[in-house]
DNA sequence: GTCTATATAGTGATAGAC
DNA sequence: GTCTATCACTATATAGAC
């Protein structure tokens, strides 16, 4: 019976505890920022804990961005499977990404925002990561379907996402004050009117 | 004779020389992987030095990001003096920061990349600066003349240039290979597009 | 597995000679 | 104005008791 290892046990929660604190204090203040002493007085815990679960404050930042993208990765593979047009998935990912902001904005702050070359020399660029990456082929498929002109991939990518992106960080930085799943059928018909054939 | 203050006497150069290697260093490596010693090694001179020019190195960061803040004011100034019309000045922008990105990438890097909130707490966010805030002021204009769809200013303004700003960013990151010139062209047809009455 | 106490290294910044 | 030497401090990470 003791070697049943059970999802949610007490030392895999206290292990989510770390993530979640650290996740708050890096968005919040920053990587560098923030020290270990932060997130484990934050976190109520020792730093004996911390660094029984983590070999490095690096190792944190890099458990946490890497479980961001499995999450997003799953998302988009949602999307696709229920979106049959290039049209309706990129909708589709924009108001995910959208709502995500709304009810995640430490998640997405971090995901999208933070300078992750900086503190995690080793981690995939998110510019390569899977998400992204899946998002150049929908627009690739829309290219090749005649949904959208034919131009370079990630030049469609950019027209199509970038303004999507800006919106996000501006909406993390507090800049935008409204919603932005209200700002959606606007911004999509902005994008979507400057690519589509 | 002495008491003629001579610009590019010694003292000012060993001041842009500080200046200018801090920031190749703070975006080569980020601002907090490099320290003030790194400065002083590459730019060949004592920390004494630095530290008669400068009162700390978040005040290093300072005086380059107002320098470079009062540069593109200056640009965003001759391009709206140079330019009738707002589609004229827009595009204008888009190609002047498209130059920049290609021939001055470590200010470019730093002005619009880094995340100045997190080392310079008291520093005026890049999105309330006031080549920002001239952008936004061009859209409006051109939404009060009718050459823009009538919407909401920030989201206007995102749709015509998040695009470039991405595209400016990837370039940066090195995702994209070829320089951005010569995309100018294709990325503004489709903000345009996106945004014009 | 969690704790406290501590080792070690490097940082930003200052003092004072020249 | 520029230098060298050094301070005071904080950070990451480890050791070892419980």
């Amino acid at each position: 019976m003791d070697k049943i290892k059970k999802t949610g046990s007490a030392t895999s929660d206290l292990r989510e505890i770390i993530l979640s604190t650290a996740l708050h204090l890096f968005t919040a203040k920053g990587y560098f920022n923030t020290s270990v002493h932060d997130i484990k007085r934050q976190a109520g815990i020792s730093i004996g804990a911390v660094y029984h679960h983590f070999k490095s404050k690096e190792d944190i930042a890099k458990a946490i961005y890497e479980h961001l993208l499995e999450l997003m990765t799953n998302s988009m593979d949602q999307i696709v499977q229920n979106n049959p047009t290039t049209q309706a998935r990129c909708k589709a990912v924009m108001a995910h990404l959208f709502d995500m902001t709304e009810t995640h904005p430490d998640e997405m702050s971090f995901m999208l925002h933070a300078k992750h070359k900086e503190f995690m020399p080793s981690a995939i660029p998110i510019c390569s990561s899977r998400p992204l990456t899946m998002m150049r082929e929908m627009v690739a498929q829309g290219i090749a379907d005649g949904e959208i002109r034919d131009m370079e991939i990630t030049l469609a990518t950019t027209c199509l996402f970038g303004g999507m992106f800006r919106m996000i960080n501006l909406r993390l930085d507090g800049v935008i004050q409204t919603p932005l799943p209200d700002q959606l059928e606007a911004l999509w018909e902005c994008g979507w009117t400057g690519v589509a054939r």
